[in-house]
DNA sequence: ATAGGGTTAG
């Protein structure tokens, strides 16, 4: 596109045909905005625009959401009289449509009688759009004649998260025949709503997959948390010889992330370089975001810095991830420097820099910061906020002051927050205390392990043993046991979890794998 | 030319 605007600005009157090559350019490198800011350099040329460019620029409308420039453009169109032009007609429905205007979209439709598929198909996606399946679903029976866009279009309003997937199955199944995109609007559905049984069965029966198919099913599998299933169909993806795009190599970077499985994003991000595979903010986030889950500071720190764009998702994996890494001051300072560049905030980033303060010990630092929180930036603290601020306190040895602020505070404490003050009882010997937020976490039904064995060892230390025995009973009259930690590495291309106490790996594989890896797990414990 | 399929990260 950078080398067509190039040979464009050359040319000293384009003619109609090349201005709307232009548009049709920048809508199809999705940038509708650049689309409609060129019609209107156009216009400014004295070039008006012919029956090609309407629909053209309708359609950069719609995919921007302009309605006022939509309606702007139809008052164009009656002026010049083009609303007679079918095409034109279809791509005004299409673009009140998809700008929500579907009442100014259906009179177009009603006004006049020459319809044909397109403006069928185009109202019957503006209802679906908006979730009114009903309306669709009349003037789908109405509807003289269907092709696969008609069919399509209903599978994929019955497959959104609120839709009736009976329904939608009941048309995938009548529609006489499917293309790729049914499959994968059918299969979407299923991943909708949760059913990734019923979605797999029907990507293993689909004729032919394309990227889209397999992205669908990959990141149905990070939704729902099995990211060990995600990268192990990943890794297939790439057996059978499909490409993955920037999206799909997104979402298995992130499968990646939330397993901690280091060496296979590092693959992915060699593949993606190898491929020239462009990656938004977004991608190079989730790449940020994996060094960091992986525990490779270094890699993550690289990542950042030559990071073209960050955005505040990017700045706060950076803090969080300083700040679970021990290095606060640091997580302190890269917010200084985001306050500094003026960038906006959110509760998010407070949560992060916070956890940082507390876990490095920045009392000061983390009260000053909690108090800009709403003082500067007007964002009202939440639960996890207090929590953090609790375990700051808690730390840091201010028992008493952290009590204050748990009593003092708008909502009701969690389990995490009575926790964490557990653990500075147990570290600073506060027996009253400890007993006071045991007795919370058990009425949280929050009582594992972790908390008689704390509570335990504070009585010990006090020398207490009746109730260091009294503890050790109510442990085993509960049945609380120790539970396992887990981490998942990859070996020959196979995804393996692990979990720690449990023999379910065949001996000498097991001790390979115990070799391999070592460092993930003492990360994950 | 206008209508349908994966949009994501903390």
């Amino acid at each position: 596109m950078n080398y067509a605007e190039l040979v464009f600005s050359q040319i000293e009157q384009p003619s109609a045909f090349i201005w709307n090559t232009m548009i049709r350019g920048y809508i199809e490198s999705s940038n509708p905005c650049r689309a409609f800011h060129c019609y209107g350099r156009m216009q400014s040329k004295n070039m008006s625009g012919d029956n090609h460019t309407y629909p053209y620029v309708l359609k950069a409308c719609g995919l921007m959401l302009g309605l006022d420039e939509g309606r702007e453009i139809h008052g164009e169109v009656l002026k010049r009289g083009f609303l007679s032009d079918l095409f034109v007609r279809n791509a005004l429905i299409s673009m009140y449509c998809r700008c929500g205007a579907i009442v100014c979209g259906r009179t177009l439709f009603d006004g006049f009688h020459y319809r044909d598929l397109v403006s069928w198909n185009s109202i019957i996606s503006g209802y679906v759009r908006f979730g009114e399946m009903g309306e669709a679903q009349k003037l789908f029976d109405e509807i003289p004649e269907r092709d696969v866009f008609t069919w399509a279009i209903m599978i994929d309003g019955y497959g959104k998260k609120l839709g009736d997937i009976i329904r939608g199955r009941e048309l995938f199944d009548r529609m006489p025949e499917r293309d790729l995109a049914c499959w994968n609007s059918m299969i979407n559905g299923y991943v909708n709503h949760g059913e990734m049984v019923a979605a797999r069965d029907l990507f293993e029966e689909m004729p032919k997959r394309n990227v889209i198919s397999w992205s669908i099913m990959i990141d149905g599998y990070v939704r729902f948390g099995n990211s060990k299933e995600a990268l192990n169909l990943f890794n297939q993806m790439l057996h059978h010889g499909t490409k993955p795009d920037n999206i799909s190599t997104m979402i298995a970077i992130s499968a990646c992330a939330q397993l901690g499985a280091l060496d296979q994003g590092r693959w992915i991000h060699t593949y993606i370089q190898k491929n020239k595979i462009i990656l938004d903010v977004i991608g190079q986030t989730a790449l940020l975001d994996m060094y960091m889950k992986g525990g490779s500071l270094e890699e993550a720190r690289t990542m950042f810095n030559r990071m073209p764009e960050r955005n505040i998702i990017s700045w706060n994996v950076m803090i969080a991830g300083l700040g679970i890494n021990g290095l606060g001051e640091e997580a302190v300072e890269l917010f200084a420097h985001m306050e500094m560049l003026g960038m906006p905030m959110d509760d998010l980033i407070f949560l992060s820099v916070l956890t940082a303060c507390s876990h490095a010990g920045l009392v000061t630092k983390g009260l000053d910061i909690f108090r800009r929180m709403t003082s500067v930036y007007g964002i009202k603290p939440k639960l996890e906020h207090y929590g953090c601020l609790v375990d700051l306190l808690g730390r840091a040895g201010q028992l008493d002051e952290a009590k204050n602020w748990i009593q003092s505070m708008p909502m009701k404490p969690n389990s995490a927050l009575w926790g964490s003050l557990l653990a500075a009882c147990k570290t600073h010997q506060n027996v009253l205390l400890a007993e006071v937020s045991v007795g919370r976490l058990v009425e949280l039904k929050a009582d594992d392990c972790g908390v008689y064995v704390i509570l335990s060892n504070i009585y010990a230390e006090e020398g207490m043993w009746e109730d260091v025995l009294k503890v050790r009973k109510l442990m085993s009259d509960r049945g609380i046991k120790k539970e396992a930690g887990r981490s998942v590495i990859v070996v020959d291309g196979e995804v393996e979890e692990f979990v720690s106490g449990e023999r379910s790996h065949s001996s000498n594989k097991e001790i390979d794998l115990v070799i391999r890896s070592l460092s993930m797990m003492i990360m994950s414990v």
